[in-house]
DNA sequence: GCAGTCACG
DNA sequence: ACGTACGTGACTGCA
């Protein structure tokens, strides 16, 4: 199977040609002989680097064992209800066909279609006359933050912003996804171990890490996803506030290390901290502008970023900034000492030694350098948080050796396992165990469970 | 093949 | 005056 996988002139011999040159090692990659030769050759400095990153280890102990846990995963795949995915897609066709008639109706014109950007455009903003909020690289924008903007001012927009809703679910999660399904009944997505630059997995052919979660009819795809026997069940586990916690551990910040030590509500705790009030007297939309400004920290906040995400001044969130930092200095020291490690190197390490560069962090172009202060920043937290379910599935795939319970996805943040009735009791308290303990740090990491017969209906 | 859009964490 | 929240992949229209 390794000897077909290299020998394939049209995949990895290609790649190897790739690794050869990137290590200024060439050879004769059209036979066996000489790849093994170049994989041989080309070792030596690898081993090498990876010793002088303090890599060897991580390599052997997680990335090798991970790639089988992967591979694992995608021979389990996950069962798939066509008759289910067909029926919903026709009846999307059927509300779609109909939108699409009265926003014609309520336009005027037939003339510009309305699944181009570029003539949806036109139509808005040359022929109705409205005023555009928002521009592209080529032209005016029509994405949902624009045409929400301008809703109240066209009947046609909203009937428009559910056609876009509908035709994207239909396009990519009815039609499309029927055809992965092969003849055990069962989609096998890949799994790639080396998509992201940040350590997260990627997932492709179908990608399976974007099933629609936000909206109803968007669960509705959910629904499709099946255990792969009747009366077994699906159990997902995902981390709480994963990357907060993980943030909390490598700052070692005592305000937002003893949050998550007594089992706080955080977005309520950062509500209280930044707006400076008891948590009893915290509004839901205060919470909510602090859900905001977490994702903000893990993103590498900026002002302006800030301030376009709440709709606010920029001065304004300047000061949520500023306040946030004042109540939780142990992120701001953090958030220096990474970047000054960075500008010293011209990399990040997550907790396990894994390395994003960032060759722009000293650049004299402001921009340039700001957005990779917040690559490298959020790197080190995302990528350190993809450290912990790596290792906790790595065990976790232990544990189901000698069970019938497979694993089937990974979300980042999530794992969902196939598994009969009788081992369900057994697999919750393994997911658990190998979740909660993947890693220790400093703060607890939380886990929630939930089962059911589609991954829709979780509980 | 690129740009725009939108699905996810 | 202007401008960027981090990380992905799939689909569509259009050069």
């Amino acid at each position: 199977m390794l000897a077909q996988y290299l020998l394939d002139p049209d995949q990895k011999a290609w790649g190897l040609d790739r690794i050869g040159d990137a290590w200024g090692l060439a050879g004769d990659t059209s036979t066996a002989e000489g790849l093994a030769d170049l994989v041989y050759r080309v070792s030596y400095p690898i081993d090498a680097a990876l010793e002088e990153s303090h890599l060897t280890s991580t390599l052997n102990e997680m990335e090798i064992p991970f790639a089988a846990v992967l591979a694992d995963m995608e021979m389990a795949g996950i069962r798939t209800d066509t008759a289910y995915l067909r029926t919903f897609g026709a009846k999307l066709g059927i509300r779609i066909a109909e939108l699409e008639r009265q926003a014609y109706e309520l336009v005027g014109t037939h003339d510009y279609s309305l699944q181009s950007p570029k003539q949806l455009g036109t139509l808005l903003f040359d022929v109705l006359g409205l005023a555009p909020t928002k521009k592209t690289k080529t032209g005016l924008s029509t994405d949902v933050e624009s045409l929400e903007a301008i809703q109240k001012e066209h009947p046609a927009i909203p009937l428009i912003l559910e056609l876009r809703q509908l035709t994207k679910i239909k396009g990519t999660y009815t039609d499309s996804l029927v055809r992965y399904v092969t003849p055990d009944g069962k989609i096998h997505p890949t799994f790639l171990q080396t998509g992201t630059s940040t350590g997260r997995i990627s997932c492709i052919d179908p990608n399976l890490q974007n099933i629609p979660a936000r909206t109803e009819v968007g669960r509705e795809i959910r629904q499709a996803f099946i255990p792969s026997h009747d009366g077994w069940v699906l159990v997902s586990a995902d981390y709480s506030q994963i990357d907060l916690r993980m943030l909390a551990h490598l700052s070692a910040d005592a305000n937002l290390c003893n949050a998550f030590a007594q089992g706080e509500d955080i977005h309520l705790h950062t509500a209280s901290q930044v707006f400076d009030v008891p948590e009893s007297a915290v509004t839901p939309e205060m919470r909510k502008r602090a859900k905001t400004i977490n994702f903000g920290i893990i993103y590498g906040i900026s002002p302006y970023g800030l301030s376009r995400q709440l709709g606010i001044g920029g001065e304004e969130a300047r000061q949520y900034i500023e306040r946030y930092m004042e109540r939780f200095p142990g992120i701001r020291n953090y958030r220096d000492r990474v970047v000054e490690a960075a500008q010293r190197d011209g990399y990040v390490k997550t907790i396990l030694g894994h390395l994003r560069r960032v060759p722009h962090i000293n650049s004299r172009n402001n921009m340039e350098r700001q957005e990779a202060i917040r690559q490298g920043f959020n790197a080190v937290v995302q990528g350190s948080s993809a450290d912990v379910i790596k290792m906790a599935m790595i065990s976790l795939s232990k544990d189901l050796q000698p069970l019938k319970a497979r694993m089937v996805l990974q979300v980042h943040d999530e794992i969902v396992v196939d598994t009969p009735p009788d081992e369900l009791e057994r697999v919750r308290g393994m997911m658990q165990r190998s979740m909660e303990s993947a890693i220790h740090l400093s703060i607890p990491l939380v886990t929630h469970l939930s089962c059911g017969s589609n991954l829709r209906d979780l509980e």
